[in-house]
DNA sequence: TCTTGACCTAAAGTTAACTTTAGGTATTAA
DNA sequence: TTAATACCTAAAGTTAACTTTAGGTCAAGA
């Protein structure tokens, strides 16, 4: 495949894809006769797990370390294991957070349903703890501790 | 509280509350005769907000839009409902995208794992699709497709 | 033939969200 | 009295991850 079709296949801007390549993300990116790219299977796969591991919060100077162990073989397949799992936990650590996160908002968007449908905040925004609904203070008091 | 208690507090830098405070993120932080910052329970209660708002993907300049309404009153209740309805569809999106995410990192471990076990990768790097015991499978065919 | 479109490189520019620096005031501890 | 702390401002610097620009090659269609 072309850098243009790989471009519009992965959604990601061509210029993004040189980039990466010149970085070092991606192993063994062929080139023709005339200097062209030609991107395989492999070089598609590669792309899939940078946006994943990007999209998780890793860094790209940590993905293309990774991407140099994979070039040093079977001797770094513990190291590689390792950045894995440590990276699973990253995640569960992320969605966590953005679960705490989602209380909270959650908690406002009754908030202003509240004030709305009071035409102002003053009731809801004075309200006392045990005068709000049990589900929604529970939401609150998750994210304030 | 001064801005270094509220630092320690919230685990914030204080260059970072200050900036905050330059860019218009906190409404109202008093100060005393000489120029000092002292912070209340609203501006606590804005700074937890705004690390949740930021933590789920929300850019300073919108956060400070939102700070904008909130100073404006009633009028803008609408609006400030909209952007946490808004919000919560951007985090519910966020931690499905980091689940699909999670999908192939967990495939990964199960991958090096085994290449582990035997000291190289070429017998799971060659296993076909059927051969992957079918919880693994599921997890890579959630991310593949 | 000429121009349009897809590709190439090297290098400069952009953006967000801080972070650091340089220089200053005011209070407290030894 | 001096020296350490905690605060202040304005402005410059940093970093990651692109993105844009400027200039060039090559093949196909009108």
């Amino acid at each position: 495949m072309t850098i243009g079709e790989v471009s519009k296949k992965l959604n990601i801007p061509i210029a993004t894809l040189r980039f990466y390549d010149s970085e070092g993300l991606l192993l063994n990116v062929k080139r023709d006769e005339a200097g062209i790219r030609h991107f395989d299977e492999a070089n598609i796969a590669s792309l899939r797990l940078i946006e994943c591991l990007k999209q998780s919060g890793m860094q790209l100077k940590e993905i293309k370390e990774f991407m140099n162990w994979c070039a040093m073989g079977d001797s770094t397949l513990n190291l590689r294991k390792e950045m894995f799992i440590k990276q699973k936990s990253n995640i569960e650590a992320k969605i966590s957070e953005l679960k705490r996160a989602l209380s909270l908002i959650e908690y406002k968007c009754w908030y202003y349903d509240e004030a709305l449908r009071d035409g102002n905040e003053s009731r809801v925004k004075n309200m006392k703890l045990d005068e709000i609904p049990e589900d929604i203070r529970a939401k609150y008091c998750g994210f304030n501790s």
